[in-house]
DNA sequence: CCAAATAGTTGAACGTGTTCAGACACAGGC
DNA sequence: GCCTGTGTCTGAACACGTTCAACTATTTGG
């Protein structure tokens, strides 16, 4: 958790530089949008050459990898209002996905731009890649949270252990109904995370009697042979 | 349904030139990848210039709308066996999905390289973009031939009208699943098929009892609520 | 304090998708 | 036989992300 992130340069000059040139491309991204910020653009602005940039961050996707993690962060910190409140399961769970979905349209104009690098499975900005390990686990963890912190809600042990994990692929559907939604302020986005975190929390209740438990042990299977590898 | 899909150039030699591009370009792509397949190159295996390539088409990406349609073509084709010879709802399922898995799988090497515009909800080759319309409604109709040609299974009306579509977005998971499928022969997509096709087929069944049933037109009346406007 | 190694920096150059001003071809009217 | 317009075609040029050989600054070891 504590391990170091960055592969190289922890000297105080080279750290700056490389804060330097994140700020000033997340700025860029966020007045211009994604494509319009050349990375000619983002070394003028910071005073620098292309190449310099390049020696800090390998390529541009890699500037954006920086802007997840700290919305990652902007979302623990949105959730954790609800998270210290609520006992109940489902005013949790909304609250949390409420949180992501308004931390994500702040930056809905630009945020758009590199979500199919997200799509890409080559891509090291998908949530499912190595690189994207360290945000992955922090917002499964808010999941593990808000599950953990609901002790009304009664549902197997089975379940129960793999439920963190998969509310965040259910978070992975919302955002992907949310970058494909142009209503007005993602309006139909917010209403789909109203209307269906009621139907989460009704399955998960349901999960303990005998119609739905096989169907739900098979997903549970399914969902553990289909895993990734490493895991 | 047969209104032209061509915006210019309806002449004999024009679509011969067309043609010639774009199989060249299917060609190569097949051979080399899509990345290393560059507009130079495809130009010049054809023949003729780089600026003449994109008289007949604006981009690159539009040359692989065409793979799109030629796929759609396969899989149709790949599935009429199954859906003439059975009549068991889980088999006729089963059946398609199958035989889109088998006929993507052929090009995976290539296909996995320009899928991250389908992700894109601003590229004309999202599988919701108005541009994939026509092979979005082949697609649709495939299922909802699948549920039609089973006059065995009972459900609700509303499901059974709404059930088509469901069952595309049930084969994009699929897609998405198959798309980060690192597995030999896509193997694990296959189990996913073969695990999920049952469930789906027990859900529909149980969407008649009143415990399923509540939930089930929930989610009926959300996904027409959320469709996009269009519909 | 010097030298060698390492860290940081530069801008020209490469290959890419795409654009564009102009050239060519071929039809139909006069 | 020309003129005019429309469809077809050309290759140089543009902007972009990225690479690289060369250079300078800084740290480290003796």
């Amino acid at each position: 958790m504590t391990a170091p992130r960055r592969e190289s340069s922890s000297s105080a000059k080279g750290e700056q530089t490389r804060q330097l040139i994140v700020n000033t491309a997340l700025r860029l991204f966020r007045e211009r949008g994604y494509e319009a910020t050349t990375m000619r653009t983002v070394a003028g602005e910071a005073g620098l050459s292309v190449g310099n940039a390049y020696y800090y961050y390998p390529s541009k996707q890699h500037l954006v990898q920086e802007y997840y993690d700290r919305a990652q962060e902007l979302h623990d910190a949105a959730a954790r209002p609800v998270l210290d409140r609520e006992t109940d399961f489902e005013a949790r769970l909304h609250g949390v996905l409420r949180a992501r979905v308004d931390t994500m349209q702040a930056d809905k104009h630009f945020a758009v731009g590199f979500f199919r690098f997200a799509a890409d499975p080559q891509s090291p900005l998908s949530p499912f890649s190595p690189e994207s390990a360290h945000a992955r686990e922090l917002s499964i963890a808010l999941y593990a949270e808000a599950v953990r912190g609901a002790p009304g809600v009664k549902m197997p042990p089975e379940l129960r252990d793999a439920l963190p994990e998969l509310l965040w692929l259910y978070q992975m559907g919302v955002v992907l109904y949310w970058v494909h939604d142009a209503s007005p302020n993602s309006a139909k986005t917010y209403a789909l995370v109203d209307q269906t975190v009621p139907l989460v929390v009704k399955l998960v209740g349901l999960a303990r009697y005998r119609l739905l438990r096989g169907i739900i042990f098979d997903l549970l299977d399914l969902v553990r042979e289909l895993r990734a590898p490493p895991s």
